[in-house]
DNA sequence: TTTACCATAGACAGATCGGTCTGTTCAGGA
DNA sequence: TCCTGAACAGACCGATCTGTCTATGGTAAA
């Protein structure tokens, strides 16, 4: 053991937490290999060892990310007993995220649009996006949805939107529009209540 | 005049297509300099001396861009006569944009991804987001609506939403998902009808 | 102690980038 | 005919990129 990875983790735990703030800050293809061995405190052998390529750090850094925002949203509608109040809470919690400093929308959106097609990055987003709308859906079956798959696809619409808005427009308020909007729908898809 | 420009215009004007078709298919990071003046068939220095930069080029690019899709949709919603139909037409114009053959996505969301914070891009990407935003809030007035203001950005984030979905997923019938969602939305904000 | 293994620093290769520069060609107006 | 200006081709510059390589140091197990 290193007197580093005694401090902060072994040098892939490192190098993940480097290009966890880097790629996220300033872009995937923007930083460079130099600037996240760098900032990790790892030699760039150490890069190769661990993960074999860029594109890979790309992948395992996006997974990371994934997670970690899918278990924040459900750790937060938790609070809720009813599907409807979980629904409206997953864009609570995407407000929330937002509103934080350094906050530069999704992710997976940045890097897919500064990636080629085909690369491995779209396969990632694919699955990310895959969760989303399962918990979408999910959340939407479990509010009585006629059809919860279409209802799902429509929140995931305004999530989406809330995503897109809050970056561009530099509006952290933009999900809760989104939360209205979706407030809007779950009343006119949802009998009776 | 060369033979050149008197076939396909000026320097300038090849300069503008082939960045067209190059930086939306591609990504405006991804192609470099000299793709683009070989596939307009010109000179390096004819690039410096009609733009200045590369990143001059890039907004002259995302400036036709954003005026052609603005057209396309306004040509397209004048079949229209109410307002609440030409808001709905709005996103079938996209879906039908969607539908073509090499549909790429909105090109300033994926420029805007590809550029660094504070570049020129961020504010012609601010300029075009503004004028949809004014769109469809000038729509929701004409239509009825008691806040115009907020029904417009609903319909903005729907419009996102649908772009991002038929970038990501690969999948031209988000806009026909989105047209139904703005459909309940109409539905809760127009009094009456 | 010896062996094996990580990890280090950093030179290096090969490619590509945006941008500048030199020199040439050629059409149109005076 | 001469001049001007726009466009051409392409060498060149310095910087940066990903990825490979050599050489060295330190630690844990045998």
């Amino acid at each position: 053991m290193t007197v580093h990875s005694a401090v902060k983790g072994t040098a892939r735990d490192r190098l993940l937490a480097a290009a966890d703030e880097l790629f996220y800050q300033e872009g995937v293809r923007t930083v460079g290999i130099d600037r996240v061995i760098e900032q990790a405190g790892v030699a760039k052998a150490s890069l190769y060892n661990s993960f074999g390529s860029k594109e890979a750090l790309i992948c395992a850094y996006l997974d990371q990310r994934g997670t970690r925002v899918l278990d924040r949203i459900l750790g937060y509608i938790a609070r809720y007993e009813s599907a409807r109040e979980r629904i409206l809470g997953v864009f609570e919690a995407q407000a929330e995220a937002a509103a934080e400093s350094g906050y530069r929308g999704c992710a997976f959106v940045r890097a897919s649009a500064e990636s080629h097609p085909g690369d491995q990055v779209e396969q990632v987003t694919a699955a990310f996006r895959g969760r989303i709308r399962q918990l979408f859906t999910d959340l939407a079956e479990q509010a009585g949805a006629g059809d919860p798959a279409d209802l799902g696809r429509k929140l995931h619409l305004l999530y989406d939107g809330g995503c897109l808005s809050a970056r561009l427009d530099h509006d952290p308020a933009a999900y809760t529009v989104s939360r209205a909007a979706a407030e809007t729908l779950l009343d006119a898809a949802l009998p009776g209540r």
